[in-house]
DNA sequence: CTAACAGTTAAAGTTAACTCTAAGTCAAGA
DNA sequence: TCTTGACTTAGAGTTAACTTTAACTGTTAG
C-alpha cells in the first residue's frame, strides 16, 4: 500500500492526527494530496519526510527551523548548499549535544553512586 | 567567597536572575535566604544544587519532577530509597535517549552524504 | 434512505517554562 | 539630601508546540 488515510499515517509515523494537521498548517507538509471528499492522503514519500522532520525535531530543530530548511528542500539543486550547510551545522549540533548528554549521566550516575 | 547577589549567582549559573527567581517560586530552590534588606544570598550550595537541577533538566526532566525529586531530598536519609530509584530510573532515559540522538545523528548524516 | 463515522476547517484553549512590567524599597555615592 | 541603581514583589505577557472544540461534510453499512 502506499496512500494512507491521517488515522493510518498518524498510526505509522506516531502522531496524532492533530499534529499531522498541525505540521501541514505550518508549511512542514506541503506535499500531502486530498481525495475527492477533500480527505488527506499520505505518500510513502510523505511518511519519509515526517520520519525525517522527527529526527530533526528530536535533536532540537525547532519547527521553524525545520521548516526553512524544508523550505529549502523544495527548491531543489539550486539550494543544495545552503541546505547541506543547515544540516552540517545541526549535525554538530547533536555532536555537543551527545557530549553533554553524557556529561550529564555522569552527574547522575555519580548522585546514585554517593548513597547518601 | 561564598554569598553572591542574585546577578552573581546569575552569572555564575548561566540562567537570568528571573529564572533564578522562577525556580525558587517554583520550590526547586528553598534554600536561598536574605540579607537584612530582604535581598537574596546564594551560598555555594544554592549554586551546586542549580548545577545539579541543570543537569537533570538538561536530561529531559521536568521541573515538576525536578520538585518532586528536591522535596524528598529535603526530606533526607527517610526518602533516600525513593530519590535514587527516581534517579536511576532518569538515569535509563538518558541512556535511551543518548541512543536515540546516535541514530538521529546517523540520520543526518546520511542525508548529508546523498548529496542530492 | 439514513445513521454512524471518519474526516474537514477556523479558531480557541492548554501547558511548560520562562520573561517582562510596574510599582516600590534600600544602600551608597556626589 | 538626593539620586542612582540593583534589587524586591505580584501579576501579566510571551512562545513553541501542540490539543481541543464546534460546526460541518462526504462515505458507507444496514
Amino acid at each position: 500500500m502506499s496512500l494512507y488515510t491521517i488515522a493510518q499515517a498518524s498510526e505509522e509515523v506516531d502522531l496524532t492526527p492533530y499534529t499531522l494537521r498541525y505540521y501541514e498548517k505550518e508549511g512542514l507538509l506541503p506535499n500531502v494530496t486530498k481525495d475527492s471528499g477533500g480527505r488527506r492522503k499520505y505518500h510513502d514519500d510523505d511518511l519519509q519526510r515526517i520520519g525525517f522532520i522527527k529526527c530533526l525535531k528530536g535533536t532540537g530543530m525547532s519547527l521553524k527551523q525545520i521548516k526553512e530548511y524544508g523550505d529549502l528542500y523544495e527548491q531543489g539543486k539550486a539550494k543544495f548548499k545552503e541546505r547541506n550547510a543547515m544540516l552540517e551545522e545541526h549535525r554538530e549540533k547533536i555532536l555537543q549535544e551527545i557530549k553533554t548528554q553524557k556529561k550529564y549521566l555522569k552527574m547522575v550516575e555519580a548522585k546514585i553512586e554517593m548513597k547518601i
